[in-house]
DNA sequence: CCACTTGTTGATCAATTGATCAGCGGAGGG
DNA sequence: CCCTCCGCTGATCAATTGATCAACAAGTGG
């Protein structure tokens, strides 16, 4: 009757999947409840003992950075300063491609809410993420708009503007819990479209 | 050689005066660490014993309500709507009288962290406020703009994202950390100036 | 200068929570 | 079928934390 076992709720797991699965509800328990939330919750959550939590991190400390890695990790695409410098591209469809791809990368609950209890928490990997984000991306976007005809060139504090703006949109949805439109891809572009114009010379 | 003694640090205080400077600590207490923070500490940066706080607060739950009230109350004047109305004035000047205005009000340490930590804690606080927000300040701000001639309407999730676009210069500065310009006055105003250029027909 | 009022404290309790460990039991090898 | 390996659990500890209370002492009136 009962099969080979895989499909069926084996107490039994290999290290690696074990410790997948904890660091799973790990992720998605400090996103609801913040960082301070307990072991023996985030345990309940995973369908294991607290004890077992100890077996795979060391310590609480140990986990959060586990969860940080995941959630951090590979979150920025090395790519899209590739397409942001491809001057084939017009900038305007350049920024909207950008915003697209960024805000399909962190527009996610886990994201969005353990980057915010992280950042309130001082957490340094928040500040190197956001340098990143000024020096690396908005600073080349700016460039890009100021190599483009007919546009004056915006400051640094200019692009945060537009990148708040849309970034608000995920805060207001995941932070808040306030209603977004469901694709924020107009949203995106109309933004994007507005802060272009708002550079061109007037009449 | 000893004067009167109110400059003197008396241990024994009116009720009043104690409950106000156990609320200030409290303020300054949970802006920093969160609404987990300890009545320990807390009571510890007040320069009283811990048992003390519960002669002026209940408990902890009605501690973190005086809280909200004294952060929360008063926060949104109601004179702004008068001025978002007042056609007199050229309506980009009441956009940027209006945020200059609730920029000031809300552009604390206090305020931006304690909203913070309350929105991602799921306070429904937090949500009445935005819902105001967006009701009472952003639909008339619309409303006025699709008003003024020589504008196209926006819609309210365009109003957010100008909002959005602002207040993120105090999420930077105040949950993040990170360097702002001192006075956000020349970002509003130039925030507001693309806005409203992005809704002028293109010539 | 004494005595009463009451603002304040130190001690303490029970519940929570991070962390540890001896031992149970599932599963594969012989 | 049994034996060993090791993933896993239940029990437990020490520290933290919200909350309580009897006792202390600062200030005031007589």
């Amino acid at each position: 009757m009962d099969g080979p076992p895989p499909p069926s709720p084996r107490r039994r797991l290999e290290p690696e999947a074990r410790r997948e699965q904890i660091l799973d509800a790990a992720v998605a328990h400090f996103a609801e409840v913040g960082l301070g939330g307990t072991t023996r919750d985030l345990a309940r959550r995973a369908g294991v003992t607290q004890a077992l939590v100890y077996q795979y991190f060391g310590s609480k400390a140990e986990l959060t950075e586990a969860v940080f890695a995941r959630v951090y990790l590979d979150r920025l695409d090395p790519r899209w300063v590739d397409a942001i410098r491809d001057r084939a591209t017009p900038i305007e469809a350049r920024l909207r491609a950008f915003y697209a791809a960024y805000t399909r990368a962190i527009f996610t609950y886990e994201w969005m809410r353990i980057f915010m209890w992280a950042g309130l928490a001082g957490e340094v990997l928040n500040r190197r993420y956001l340098d990143h984000v000024g020096e690396r991306l908005l600073a080349p976007l700016r460039e890009e708009i100021a190599a483009s005809p007919g546009l004056s060139a915006p400051s640094l504090e200019d692009m945060w503007n537009l990148h708040g703006g849309i970034v608000y949109i995920g805060i207001r949805r995941f932070i808040y819990r306030l209603p977004t439109p469901e694709d924020p891809a107009p949203a995106i572009a109309a933004a994007v479209a507005r802060f272009l114009a708002g550079l061109r010379p007037a009449a």
